[in-house]
DNA sequence: CGTCCCTGACGAACACCGTTCTACTCAACG
DNA sequence: CGTTGAGTAGAACGGTGTTCGTCAGGGACG
């Protein structure tokens, strides 16, 4: 038996019943041997420069070199790899130390980083909202910001609710605008609208069955991503109030 | 050229350019062809019974009895269907006549509605938050919302916003939903967690590193899925004030 | 009535996916 | 030197979306 990828993965989460893990330092490989670390590190690269649809077994075999069987000596699946790549992902996310007085700032840096990170490599936001929740990497952020919301006086209940529902908003948002920037590149299709496209389709609808939108139309279309993601962030962040000012 | 799929497509959005578009009512079907109709219904019976993930052009073609290769004369991709599902699904919703005193619990009852379905089709969500937004019947319920929002005062800006943000989170929340129920149903993985496990694995981490996940454990862990869904829409409403009281 | 033609249905096939089986290489160890 | 076992792969299986070429059948027309 290879090792069983299986134990490698139950160590990158939330230990199920303290097991000391025996340690195995491998020291020194003479070649190139396929590794977790590169496995990773190819579906990376595979993610930046096409996109999370692109990332298949076969395609980071590819960027390795060798067929698609030699990655399961490493990894357990593709869930495993989505797992390994989201959890390189949060490694790169920075923690301020958290300070009562500029909690609301703080908590909208770390959740622009992960919406920076995810629209960096466009659909992982999938993954991520697909992951499993014991990852010791999305753990150290959740922490992170959990530290924050706690110094901000709130509540522990509320603050864990509180960074549910702003993970879930960022996932959403960045996945959706994801995929609009991915259908702007296909621009092959007539489904791609620019702005005004949007305001003049808007204004043509039927008046009688839309008449907000026929008459709001440049209203609703007004707005970049970046604007609308903060408007949303505002709204759940300042709907929090410390629990005895 | 077989009609051309992509013409009933265009009929199901909002017109790009105004076409009377031939009418062409086909009278009396004999025996039991091949429709649009019966082609979502069949999407829709493999959802309900399957999930998401298993509506696939082969399924639904076998529950129609016939090869994938047939359906390509009513539908131009598997987009195409998805497309279907989600207007058939948004055309059950119903929009209550806006009520300026109960503009609230409105927006709190449509928005329960669209969870209630996403999560009766078990991970629609996903096609959803992957939808053309022109889609006319998802123009439809987007119109009733926007409706809502206005009677209550809202400014066209932020209430268009505000629904984009509430739809992000809606889809967000019933994507994660499915995908816990899914495992839970799955649960030969050990993957899966009891409310008391995760607080118990929370509570094992260690104190250097997890200090506020740990102490907070219980709290972390507490809620339903109604709750914090009540919780996170409850955030994003209240922060709307009416323009001008 | 006979013929044509066009529309919808469909089987086969292509390229790709995740995953598994099996064989093989090759360094480490007794 | 012989054995072992971990790591590397090639081939294959069953699945996916989609396209191609064929074919039946019925309405339109001479």
């Amino acid at each position: 038996m290879p090792v069983d990828p299986r134990r490698h993965r139950a160590a990158r989460h939330a230990k199920p019943s303290a097991q000391p893990a025996a340690e195995a330092a491998a020291p020194a490989p003479r070649k190139k041997p396929i590794t977790v670390e590169r496995i990773t590190d190819a579906a990376l690269e595979v993610v930046a420069t096409e996109g999370y649809d692109a990332l298949t077994i076969r395609r980071v075999a590819a960027v390795l070199g060798t067929g698609p069987s030699s990655l399961y000596a490493h990894i357990v699946n593709k869930d495993d790899l989505d797992d390994l790549l989201i959890g390189r992902l949060y490694a790169g996310v920075v923690l301020p130390a958290p300070d009562p007085a500029a909690w609301r700032a703080q908590l909208l840096d770390v959740y622009a980083q992960i919406r920076d990170l995810y629209l960096a490599y466009p659909g992982v936001s999938r993954a991520a909202l697909a992951a499993v929740p014991t990852n010791l990497e999305t753990l150290r952020v959740g922490e992170g910001i959990l530290a924050i919301l706690l110094a901000g006086g709130i509540d522990p209940r509320t603050a864990g609710w509180a960074r549910d529902a702003l993970s879930l908003y960022v996932g959403a948002y960045a996945l959706e605008q994801s995929l609009v920037r991915r259908r702007r590149a296909e621009q092959d299709e007539e489904w791609v609208l620019s702005r005004e496209e949007v305001v003049e389709r808007f204004a043509a609808l039927p008046a009688e069955r839309f008449p907000h939108t026929r008459r709001h139309a440049a209203e609703l279309a007004s707005g970049t991503g970046p604007d609308r993601f903060a408007f949303a962030l505002g709204l759940l962040v300042d709907g929090l109030r410390p629990a005895a000012d």
